[in-house]
DNA sequence: TCAATTTATCACATAATTATCACATAAACG
DNA sequence: CGTTTATGTGATAATTATGTGATAAATTGA
């Protein structure tokens, strides 16, 4: 069962997909506009998210591109015939897929459920990524550079995967600290740099991977 | 490693798919046409083939139809976008993907790994496994080492059985103790370790298998 | 039942990790 | 430029996790 977020402007868009997906026995939810599906993706986690391209107060492009700042929740554009081709097929937005309309709604669901197959892979399947010579295997917690088999303290490890599941997003210490090492810490903020000094030493040259934002925190960018 | 085969009559294309491809470690081929793509296809066995929609002599259509005569070999389409949108949503010629042109390697990969992982289920668990001179024979739920039959407790099995069920995957005390005690078993998280020390002891030189994940838990790692 | 075996827990030894500090260095700012 | 502020980093004490031997409790099998 995946969540499912919906954000289009068209009641009869949203309830056929709304109708096929439940169906399948995923749960739905709705947006109208822009605005309200940035609100909803930032407030809670979906396995997948359906944007209209043409949409009011806020378009499906630039809301995907709000959502990506905090989230990599997986986007589905859907666009009308002659839409901006080109901003689709470069996937510059960040979505992960798209199709045009009209479309059946099999396909739509078809395609719900490749991306987020796609985006967790099978439980037998490693769960591995690879960003250059760095390959970090969430399954067996274990990191290789260049493949060295890299060293690891706890702290590091959950440090670099949280960063990592959050690639490209902007990580302020606040929410590394109540997110990698829980909410019920209370020391010191600098705590993080030194973790991330020892997280660079250990990744030799691609600590370039992880940047400073300066006054704010961290992120992994690739 | 996967053997992939690349059908499209533009050379960059299939240069930019090779290119990324290898870095991933995989092997590539490339045909230009529709019927090289079908004599090779029949010849060898990939485990995918990319194919251009349109292609001299025969298209991607037909070159899958030929081919998925003799193969079941899995098959992503490449498609410029416009082209035939309705054969290509229904997978009605019996392709297993497809991607619109101009698109990015790594989403074309990306497609690749899913399809593959889709297609090719696990191998039946062979009763025996053997790492160097460690013997593991589920069925008669016997270990030998170096030859020389080991004696087990039968919560050393058990603990051992799991661990190598579950090789390179990190198990967590919490895992381990409701998967290999039982979900009703509510002792202490340390008699893992104690039970860890003799299956160590009794291990000999393959004790090495069996890694300490700090903070975690423990993990059989080949 | 009772001895043998297995299991769970404890206590201590050992090893590894972590948080913090102090100072160095770099960036931002007027 | 000099000042202020933020981040980088080496050192280290304190903390925490794991390894392990000993032992008590539980289970098994004759």
């Amino acid at each position: 069962m995946y969540k499912i977020l919906v954000a289009d402007d068209e009641k009869n868009i949203r309830e056929v997909i709304r109708e096929y997906a439940e169906f399948e026995g995923h749960e739905v939810k709705e947006a109208v506009d822009g605005m309200q599906v940035v609100e909803m993706a930032k407030n809670e986690d979906f396995d997948i998210i359906i944007l209209d391209v043409m949409m009011p107060k806020l378009d499906g492009f630039s809301a995907c591109k709000e959502i990506r700042k905090t989230k990599n929740t997986p986007v589905l554009m859907l666009s009308a015939r002659g839409e901006e081709y080109d901003k689709l097929f470069g996937f510059e937005i960040g979505a992960d897929d798209y199709v045009v309309k009209p479309f059946s709604p099999k396909e739509v669901l078809a395609r719900v459920n490749a991306i987020i197959k796609r985006n967790q892979p099978a439980a037998a399947a490693s769960e591995i990524v690879r960003f250059e010579g760095l390959e970090i295997n969430f399954t067996s917690r274990s990191v290789s550079i260049d493949g060295e088999k890299a060293n690891l303290t706890p702290k590091e490890y959950d440090l670099l995967f949280y960063l990592v599941r959050n690639k490209n997003i902007a990580l302020t210490r606040d929410k590394l600290l109540s997110e990698v090492w829980g909410y019920d810490f209370f020391g010191d903020d600098r705590t993080i740099d030194t973790h991330i000094k020892m997280l660079r030493n250990n990744l030799g040259e691609y600590r370039k991977f992880i940047v400073t934002l300066r006054g704010m925190g961290y992120k992994f960018e690739v």
